[in-house]
DNA sequence: TTGTAGGCGTTATCAC
DNA sequence: GTGATAACGCCTACAA
């Protein structure tokens, strides 16, 4: 009968198997090709008492706790394949993630992203308990990068997803080719014969709508009697903004006849905003998203949008945190990793109504 | 200079504040009302060196970690809301939530649901790492009780949401009212008219699932001339498994003019296969969810469906686990917390056909 | 191959 | 109030 409330630990392992608790960590830990004798008897003693190694411990003496800081909400089906990616790279690594987030609530009119000023507290949490590399989302990077300060002054392998940290934080990126997703999305509208664009491009701080944005106004501004407007979000709570800028852009005087939304989120906004209006989708309006969320396709008309392999981004990010605490990735300058990017053509944009005044269809747009 | 990579420890602080460690423990926990003077040339140098505690140590001196194993995907909305509840209580609480699962991927036609075989190893990832205690989903919970054992016999708090685990584990359960939901769906479907139901009902290894059922069906057995078919999905996947479901309701010889599914996801199948057969929804057919995903609303028609919350439900489970891991929860037998469910009516329920043959829409509902 | 002993960064229990 | 000193459970030389 073991005494009181007590783990079972090596030392009792050593004591059932009549060997030191030095030789059962060598056995357990496989570091050593003990007798086979003494071996046995060991590995017996663990499994019968059910013996479970104590990584708190494990951590402390070895300077690794193989768990890994993860601030990033399921925000929507996006985020939460990344999220699924992570997870699944982490255990077969046997790892695990530490999730943790600083907004009280998601997208969706029955959500909010409002910071709520324990990015601080939420940081600590996670370099108290020695987390071995943390990966960040882009809200929490741009709008808090003085807080990030706290892991890379401790050397902790830092890696962004979607946003890129200036260099003297040294770290990872990994992100999708949002400088050519913009383009794709310009040159589809341009061969359908739009010249009036309007742009929902969110935050301006943030390094995934800086590139689309500027891949976009790129290629439409080669065009000679091609307009655009863009709107841009402050740093902050830029969904709820995204109705506003949809109705302001179809408020102008030149109303678009296309609108690139910088996320599926925006887009669905622009939806709402052309239903005030009466207006359809898409002969009315050409409408183009960003993501692929699981609602891009059955949104009505289904939208056409920019497909991002997040599975496949939250994979990445977790193989370099992996890499970079084990040690086996070495490379010295920050990784930048950018997957590619797919144009998913559906039904929300078309060829602008003749009436528009501009671009006409594809069969005459080579004839201003 | 500090020696090569050492922590910064509260040996550390003792040398700069001229004391011992142990008065730098005493101050730094609060524990103590040391003088002015001391307390503050100890705080000084805490701040200046930018001490942090090392958690994992007090992990192995308290006996606690902060940590609650969580064992949950980020799934659909609904899961996530789940997961929202549960970090905001953990975080204002100190603790941090270790987020695991067991299946690769989520739900969606891009997305699988298979357990991975990998469910033990994911519990010891938790249990080597001391967590506080668990919080279980119901697939996990159903599909896997065996390997429950393991917390259980460890003595650490479980608490399951949306499916009741064996009196043997000692679990708390935190869920909804699944019993009044399916009354709530079957009062609503046959006011309107209805007579002949069918229903997919999931898993019926799960609690969440019965309840829905029974209460269904139980409703509407004691209305004379109503008739219902049922069926119910293996364990395991069971979202691929519904459209086949929904086309076998839909085949009946009699066909049932409404359907209740017992999750969002059935439902959506329902529409698929109701599409399929050229039935208009609701006009042909009458279909009813559960849960109140994120996708209901925007559904075509939208969704009526049963609300549940979430977010609450989420915040509840966290509380439960939070108050038996300190014990200030001292209640000996398992909790059994069932939030209220709300009906949401929205546009896919109406009266049945007049060529239906049974019930013919509330007017003459009474006189069969 | 196996045992001894020191240390990891705390908390906890005593004395002083 | 404060300081030794012993745990906590494990890893890691270094010895034997």
């Amino acid at each position: 009968m073991p005494t009181a409330r007590r783990q079972i630990s090596q030392k009792l392992i050593a004591d059932e198997a009549g060997v030191s608790q030095a030789t059962v960590s060598l056995v357990l830990s496989g570091r050593n090709v003990s007798s086979d004798n003494t071996r046995k008897r060991i590995l017996e003693a663990a499994e019968r008492l059910k013996y479970r190694p104590n990584l708190l411990v494990q951590g402390i003496q070895t300077g690794k706790t193989k768990m890994i800081g993860v601030m990033m909400p399921p925000y929507d089906f996006f985020w939460s394949e990344i999220l699924y990616g992570i997870h699944d790279v982490l255990a077969a690594a046997d790892h695990v993630p530490i999730m943790l987030w600083t907004s009280h609530r998601g997208p969706s009119p029955r959500k909010r992203n409002a910071p709520d000023g324990n990015e601080l507290e939420q940081i600590h949490r996670l370099i108290d308990r020695r987390v071995d590399g943390v990966i960040l989302w882009p809200p929490f990077a741009s709008l808090f990068s003085d807080h990030v300060h706290e892991f890379s002054s401790r050397e902790l392998p830092i890696v962004t997803i979607d946003h890129e940290l200036p260099a003297e934080f040294r770290a990872d990126f990994v992100g999708s080719e949002d400088h050519v997703g913009g383009r794709l999305v310009a040159d589809y509208l341009l061969s359908l014969g739009h010249r009036r664009f309007g742009h929902i491009a969110g935050s301006s701080v943030a390094t995934w709508a800086v590139q689309r944005r500027q891949s976009f106004d790129e290629t439409v501004a080669r065009i000679p009697n091609a307009k655009f407007k863009t709107l841009e979000a402050p740093p902050g709570d830029d969904y709820t903004l995204a109705i506003e800028q949809a109705r302001a852009l179809l408020a102008l005087p030149d109303r678009p006849t296309a609108i690139f939304a910088a996320t599926d989120l925006y887009a669905k906004q622009v939806y709402r905003a052309a239903a005030e209006l009466g207006l359809r989708v898409p002969q009315d309006l050409s409408v183009v998203g960003y993501a692929d969320d699981d609602f891009a396709e059955e949104m009505w008309p289904a939208l056409t949008t920019v497909r991002q392999p997040a599975y496949e981004m939250g994979r990445k990010a977790a193989e370099i945190v992996l890499g970079r605490s084990t040690g086996k990735l070495s490379q010295k300058v920050p990784i930048k990793a950018r997957l590619p990017v797919q144009l998913i053509t559906r039904e929300s944009a078309a060829a602008p109504p003749p009436s528009s005044g501009n671009g006409n269809g594809r069969a005459k747009s080579k004839s201003p």
